[in-house]
DNA sequence: GCGCTACCATACGGCGCAGTATGGTGTGTG
DNA sequence: CACACACCATACTGCGCCGTATGGTAGCGC
């Protein structure tokens, strides 16, 4: 063989973050039940030896890895929307940003499928109130009194989780203008002129 | 002891069908993964070789529990509310009926958790057109044009899909009249008079 | 009242995962 | 250069589940 059998080129030597990583990455391919030590072992290379170096459990990898995505994405999305000035543009950008899911947004679906742990539910808790609360703002600010801004929110909180979820099935598939004109409709009918 | 001590009393004496209503029971309490051969069979009171003399295994019980889930409960739901004339009558007796949730969309719940697997995912896809089918032909009838009607069908049944995901969080727990002035406003904000 | 059959118990092997114990190796630092 | 520590492998126990094998019992027809 040509190639240099050079052995240790990158042998893994891994932190608490490169776990956390992977929990993330399997989390949103394959839900939580996938976030076994044994299976991310397997994944990056090495034995649960490493793993159990670094963390108590599997829990509190599950602990360490959502905390880093409820901060870091969480913040990251509505940091970069909430800067619109105009509330219509902005839950018509919030919707087209969390539509075209990123990982980020396949992490949440698989958290939402998990919401009967226990470790799972607060955070969902607190993404799903955090966001409810932004875009209830987001149509007061648009001239609805308070129960029709908070109606409209709680509508459009559930559509963007029904979505998310029926994304996954590929029957009714929607091609890139199909699901353009339907953004169009969503706003049309939830923030008339 | 004053209790007469008579034994086999009401002995168990199972048959397939048990077995399917307690797989569908457990179902739609704690969710697929739930549904194990020796976690039925303790909670029916017998062991497990009871089971494996009705079913081959653990599939055929969720094949046979979920086709007739399927059967039974769904064309009950469709034809109880598809009799209504007005189709925004129609429309919002289908949401009410659908929110007031009964172990049965518990088990839509459940099985929307689960689509990943391959056994789930047919069955919630079959049902979810055939619900989505519905609701745009109602629209359709209510006057609304072909892309319209199926966008707001689209929009109803994610919204639907989506409350059965968030009803299971506490946080914004609405009461009886809340709830009610919410299907006001669903209503009204997809059909406008 | 005898046996046949439907239904069930008991006991076993195997797999995948969580977690523990303990020994080994590369790397930087004195 | 040696030593300490960070990182990892190996090997083990224990548990819950799936599926199989096989023997037991109650109620039916005859």
């Amino acid at each position: 063989m040509t190639e240099r059998t050079r052995k240790h080129t990158t042998r893994p030597r891994l932190c608490a973050a490169d776990w956390e990583d992977c929990a993330l990455l399997t989390l949103a391919e394959s839900g939580v039940a996938a976030v076994a030590v044994e299976s991310l072992a397997r994944r990056l290379g090495v034995t649960k030896g490493s793993f159990y170096w670094h963390f108590p459990n599997r829990e509190a990898l599950l602990q360490a890895a959502l905390e880093r995505w409820e901060q870091n994405d969480e913040r990251e999305v509505i940091a970069h929307v909430e800067a619109i000035a105009d509330p219509r543009e902005r839950v018509r950008e919030l919707v087209r940003q969390v539509s075209h899911k990123r990982p980020s947004h396949a992490v949440f679906a698989a958290l939402l499928k998990a919401i009967d742990q226990p470790l799972i539910r607060p955070v969902i808790e607190r993404v799903s109130q955090r966001r409810l609360d932004f875009v209830t703002e987001a149509f007061e600010q648009a001239g609805f009194g308070p129960t029709q801004a908070a109606n409209r929110a709680r509508l459009a909180w559930s559509a963007y989780v029904g979505f998310v979820q029926l994304a996954q099935i590929r029957q009714p598939r929607m091609n890139h203008d199909e699901f353009e004109a339907y953004i169009r409709d969503f706003i049309e009918v939830l923030i008339p002129r």
